[in-house]
DNA sequence: TAAAAATACTCCATAGGTATTTTAT
DNA sequence: ATAAAATACCTATGGAGTATTTTTA
């Protein structure tokens, strides 16, 4: 018994279609190809599966039993892929902008390698550096206009969460207390995912993450 | 949104294997493709999907959300694809033919949803219902002409093998005693589908599992 | 005798390969 | 320094088309 299974959803989707207008004209044209492209497709799955799948001998074009078994069970599969990649395509799920301050211009390599693999992953997410000077980075996520901030070892953190980052140990991010964004030790994209996010607009920058 | 559902098992299977092995050039040795080969096909899919499946940055190569939920359906549709191709290349096509008995009218409908579900997986098997009086199942089981039948409660079945069925608890199974059929509740299609079977003629009620 | 299915070609899009470079550990 | 992934370039299988010839209802 060989091992592949050569059978693609494609040619189900052929032999589905077949099945449901009744002849293979008329299927042709409905997946806009040539009668002849379609005929030999069928030719070659019931080849391909060693049984004879239509009873083409009959005015709508019959089905043998294997016909009928693999009619059902290409239904199935088909139902399963499309259902599974619509998910998957309308998953632009994560969506949205983010406003990021970066005091240091020495971090801006590993921010910007950070959130290039954010955006990467989920393409619809905009994210916009703010190159600010670092005392100025507490003030603006206080009013608003930013996220949060990346920022050397500061003192007066009082009121904000603060995580610590594996960059030589000498740097964390800074949001409103409110920000319930929880993570243990290390940030990843993913922590970042399912943030609340708000207006922005491009700068210099963004164009690291986009390449 | 265009419509077409380009995937293909091919790429899922390669997809899949690339999960399992942990890293893409182990996969590509089991596939027998090139590490260049599988690599393509995965962005291909990827693009195609409009979605980042693998963390390719992990030491055994991580899956992101999309990921994990497409090697989840992936491996569904594997799995039929290869039931189905490998039932039809050896014909295993569970067949033959069952007589049922019928006692209520009510009942009627019930019965052909059920082995309506269970001719449409095995077209091979021939359900033909018979329309009997309930008092006459019993008998006709005996006589060999019923393989079993539905009745509403009755008392006198001493010699028959009994199943409940969750039909307003009203329901059951008649069948013979040396009949090995064992299910634990409730009567689905799978518990029938390798039941011994005998021979069988049309009659009207039939149709109604054809639709 | 129509209308559908099968054949006989031709074409080309893309799966797949080899070789190399880039990336990450 | 190594192993894996990506990229560049090339080849060729087979999916798809046009035109024609069977087949059957």
């Amino acid at each position: 018994m060989k091992g592949g299974n050569n059978v693609e959803l494609r040619v189900l989707m052929y032999f589905v279609t077949v099945v449901q207008e009744g002849n293979i004209s008329k299927a042709a044209n409905v997946l806009h190809l040539s009668q002849s492209t379609l005929s030999r497709q069928i030719q070659n799955l019931e080849e391909e599966l060693g049984s004879i799948l239509l009873e083409r001998d009959q005015k709508p074009i019959g089905l043998t039993d294997n016909g009928k078994f693999l009619y059902s069970r290409a239904q199935e599969m088909l139902q399963i892929a499309n259902n599974t990649t619509e998910i998957i395509k309308s998953n632009e799920l994560v969506t949205g902008e983010l406003e990021i301050g970066v005091g240091e211009d020495r971090m801006q390599e590993l921010v910007a390698e950070t959130f290039g693999t954010l955006v990467r992953r989920y393409p619809k997410i905009k994210v916009n550096l703010h190159n600010v000077a670092s005392d100025l980075i507490p003030r603006e996520i206080n009013r608003g206009i930013l996220d949060f901030g990346f920022v050397s070892n500061q003192t007066n953190l009082a009121d904000f969460h603060q995580l610590p980052i594996n960059y030589q140990d000498r740097w964390g991010i800074l949001m409103k207390k409110e920000n319930p964004l929880k993570v243990n030790g290390t940030i990843t994209p993913t922590d970042l995912a399912n943030q609340r996010i708000i207006l922005a607009r491009q700068n210099g920058l963004i164009r690291g993450f986009k390449e």
